[in-house]
RNA sequence: CGCGGGAUGGAGCAGCCAGGUAGCUCGUCAGGCUCAUAACCUGAAGGCCGCAGGUUCAAAUCCUGCUCCCGCAA
């Protein structure tokens, strides 16, 4: 069975072992290098080099669904295109060059979290449980009828980052299965219930701006979630320059539900700057806080809060995130 | 050549614009106080101020080049 897989992002990359081994595998279709780092230096995506270390022939269309584009993909003949994190949508030429099926892999539990920022959603929705699911493609964004699902259950304190190792470490099994069912001709076709859809669309790094009038659950779970991209961010009102910075902020978060706050609580208001960490105040009288214990500054790396406060002024009744000077 | 910020004892920062004895908050070590403590008091060690040149009587501070780090951007 000829097999052509499409994929761009690390995710996909143990799944793109497990073609390689399983044999078959004609080709990979990947994102062109693109600019990227401080210097704009143009970079291939990394499945790119594996597959060419391996040996597979790897083409990089401009877009997927162009003339000379389609006529390649023809050309190699696939029984089945793979597609997992590739970056481009196919158009109804392209999945119909297959014979037998054209699939993807999705990093959710269909319908729920369709789209690019799928397992970050799962985290900042509070999901119970995600995991992945093989389907069929169709033009509509990842609505095509589902072939199987394998879940993982979410303990509440895992980043972005774990879930995607994790995830990307679950899919091999379940799309191999999938080939082998299809190849059979037993392989299952279910329907997605429109009604239970959800969508998460891409990512900015505006996005990870916090609203601290949220619950503090809310906010860990965001802080949580977009780790380590696009990362979360609030403003500080710097005593030295006068003005308001910019102040990333990292997991492990603490939530703290039941917390006595003062009546003057507002959120953004620091509660407590100790070398224990840095409680926030989100929400309402009842919205609970947030304890911080990792933060970036502006120009500086990473740090602990007892770093932190070393050379930065942060005193309880400060207020964060306001939109500019206020305090 | 995509844009911008930074490099100062173990950590985080100030000093630089208006050159002239290295400072702050901690940490470390020693001693003291205390029933006791990550508390408090006293004292000490620890820096060729990223690297290399230049200007100057004199450079952390001004000029040039380099290295590394960070943010934007992806």
């Amino acid at each position: 069975m000829r097999i052509v897989m499409m994929a761009t992002g690390e995710i996909a990359i143990p799944c793109f072992r497990a073609l390689r081994e399983r044999g078959g595998l004609a080709a990979l279709i990947t994102q062109p290098d693109r600019p990227a780092g401080r210097r704009r230096k143009l970079t291939p995506p990394l499945i790119k080099e594996i597959a060419q270390q391996a040996g597979v022939p790897v083409l990089q269309p401009e877009n997927v669904r162009s003339e000379d584009s389609l006529l390649k993909l023809r050309e190699l003949a696939p029984d089945i295109v793979v597609v997992m994190a590739y970056g481009q949508l196919l158009s109804q030429e392209v999945i119909d060059v297959p014979k037998l099926a054209c699939i993807n892999v999705h990093a959710s539990l269909l319908p729920r979290h369709r789209g690019a920022a799928c397992i970050q959603a799962a985290i900042e929705a509070g999901d119970d449980k995600t995991g992945v699911t093989i389907m069929h493609v169709v033009k509509k964004l990842d609505a095509g009828d589902i072939i199987r699902k394998a879940s993982i259950p979410l303990r509440g304190t895992e980043t972005a980052e774990d879930l995607h190792d994790a995830l990307a470490r679950l899919a091999p099994k379940e799309l191999l299965t999938a080939l082998q069912a299809l190849e059979e001709g037993t392989a299952e076709r279910e329907e997605q219930d429109e009604n239970l859809m959800t969508y998460a669309g891409k990512l900015s790094r505006a996005d990870g701006k916090i609203d601290w009038s949220q619950p503090a659950l809310q906010v860990a779970r965001k802080i949580r979630a977009y780790h380590p991209w696009p990362g979360t961010y609030t403003s500080y009102p710097s005593v030295k320059s006068g003005s308001d910075k910019t102040l990333k902020i990292f997991p492990p978060i603490d939530v703290f539900t039941g917390i006595e706050k003062p009546i003057d609580a507002c959120p953004g208001m620091v509660l407590e700057a100790t070398s224990e960490g840095l409680i926030i105040s989100c929400g309402g009288v009842h919205g609970g806080a947030i304890r911080i214990s990792t933060l970036q500054p502006p120009g500086a790396r990473k740090m602990n809060v007892e770093s932190f406060f070393a050379g930065h002024k942060m005193i309880p009744g400060m207020i964060l995130g306001l939109p500019d000077s206020m305090n």
